[in-house]
DNA sequence: TTGAAAGCGCTAACAA
DNA sequence: TTGTTAGCGCTTTCAA
């Protein structure tokens, strides 16, 4: 492994001047940045990152920190931010919270901590008054994605509005009997998305003058087989049947559309479905839905942090900025599971 | 942020004392050790894993490199690597090749080569012969996670013997028209997948004394709605319509599932359906499969690494030990998309 | 615009 | 079992 005093002696310059030339940190003229680049690649040398990160502080690269892997929402968070930071020369170190084991508090308490990273997002976690503490002790950027975190500069949609949103357009279609799936209790412990989703279900009924009916609400997983069980409840009573589903997810709104064929129902002429998500498949099952656009949230986030580390070195590091929750777009995409109420 | 110094000031001790005592490295006695993790939990120590790096030459992290985020193989190999590591102290570092842009070659010619990680795995990638090369230079443990890579050490499905399994299980039914849904050529690019289960397919039909006939074929993309399509077409023409259908993938399964569903058709009554994965929807479906592990894989690839580093530490890093073809179990899983031919 | 040299915070010989 | 100390390979003042 060629280092950075074999590419000195080939270029012909001091290892100060290599560092400037291929860093871009610090004047360095023309022709010398030529000749140095020329050496660096005639040798193969590639900077050593341990050795960089001790000298300069900085590791370039960025923790990303989820509580599953196996959502559409967290690897689209993930790609959109891994896109942008390998583009800029940043790696993304991941860690997934999911095992049934510590991973947890083993995160939280040494891996973010020994200084691996330049920067933290978490995704979809609500975090503890420690953990958050932790993190802003590091003074390092932070943003946390997919939810509101007091105290942390966030990027989310407007978990009520969308929910709204999706209820609206189902009460313009001229629907009064809505039910809604979402999340239970045990869903609701990261960030409360099932509560705010619900809370705008039902502000867009009551403004719309219509009633709140607790048998017109069923609490499930967010998985496809959740939202067709909750469904097929929903739908089994023929002279109670809504005519028209909001689910939480795409996928439990996918689990709804399935019970629907099954109970021998067709969509929308019999029940419309609206989602919220605009997964993968919505389109396939040409599900109405309201987009979120995780692949951009996870670009934004990166942005976001890449642009904190560097007004940090600029301004000398000074005073935690203050936090700011964006608040990232979500729209109403209409395709055929959705029809006017006869 | 404390540093070593200062908790060997706190415990009465050197710094060497304190590295030996944290890291487990080198004799240091009981008292000693815990006078030393008393203080280091007092100032909230963590080691710096930049310095940590540079003086011992191990990072204690591992890179991943897969081509997808968003598909549950990936991603599930993953979350498997992700488990072992984390609870080793290991991190992992994700290289997703996903983007439209050179991702790749920043990845193989830089990221990879910055000494950021102390071992390698990727996933479902065929790497070129100067990828690989690169990497084999590194005189890094690496290890390619489902596919053979010449020169590597793998850990994969037997992707011939699992296609024959499935088409097998759909001969021991009693079928004799038994279509195949695969990849098409671009699918190919990466490990022949597509090809090696079209060739186990083939050759159980030929063992069984069934004609291979090209019309029973149909080339897609390992999605859903590709499955859905490619099945409307293979089950669209009554009096030549396959009793069986073996799907290279449990989505696409899926997909001639619902297909054979729109068609009118009873599964399994009118038509059987196989896949290939133990996708998480297989169930949901009653999909008949041939399961692969892939959590298991990836918890089994970061072991092979781990080891591999232990050993090379131990045996001064000696020649480049032989690479290693291990072969990971997949087991057929029936379920209620099959049944026997009437 | 360049070079000399002092660290960055830790690990691992080596000596005791 | 413990301490001393020389680096690990860079970056970044500071001086020229």
């Amino acid at each position: 492994m060629a280092g950075i005093a074999d590419v000195a002696r080939l270029a012909g310059v001091s290892t100060a001047t290599v560092s400037r030339a291929l860093s871009g940190n610090g004047p360095v003229s023309v022709s010398t940045r030529a000749r140095v680049v020329q050496a660096a690649s005639d040798l193969g040398y590639v900077v050593s990152s341990d050795a960089s990160s001790l000298a300069s502080g900085r590791t370039r690269n960025i923790g990303a920190v989820i509580p599953h892997l196996n959502r559409w929402f967290f690897t689209s968070v993930i790609e959109g931010a891994e896109r942008v930071l390998l583009r800029r020369g940043y790696d993304l170190t991941l860690y997934n919270l999911s095992g049934e084991g510590d991973e947890r508090s083993r995160v939280f308490e040494h891996h973010l901590l020994r200084n691996r990273v330049d920067a933290v997002f978490t995704v979809s976690l609500e975090l503890s008054d420690d953990e958050v503490s932790r993190l802003l002790a590091l003074g390092k950027p932070l943003v946390g994605v997919g939810g509101p975190l007091p105290g942390v500069s966030t990027l989310t949609i407007d978990d009520v509005a969308v929910a709204r949103l999706a209820t609206d357009h189902l009460i313009s279609l001229g629907h009064r009997r809505i039910a809604h799936i979402g999340g239970s209790h045990e869903f609701d412990l990261d960030f409360h998305i099932p509560t705010s989703r619900r809370l705008g279900y039902e502000a867009a009924l009551t403004e719309a003058g219509l009633p709140v009916e607790e048998r017109l609400h069923r609490a499930s997983d967010f998985t496809l087989p959740g939202g067709y069980e909750a469904a097929k409840q929903l739908l089994g009573t023929p002279h109670e049947r809504p005519t028209a589903i909001f689910a939480a997810s795409d996928e439990m709104a996918i689990g709804a559309i399935l019970a629907a064929r099954d109970l021998g129902l067709v969509v929308p002429r019999d029940v419309s479905v609206v989602g919220i998500d605009d997964h993968p498949l919505a389109e396939f099952f040409g599900l109405s839905t309201v987009a979120q656009h995780p692949v951009q949230q996870g670009e934004h986030a990166a942005e976001l942090l890449l642009d904190a580390l560097g007004s940090t070195r600029s301004t000398g590091g000074g005073a935690r900025p203050e936090p700011v929750s964006h608040t990232a777009p979500a729209d109403l995409v209409v395709r055929s599971s959705t029809a006017a109420h006869p």
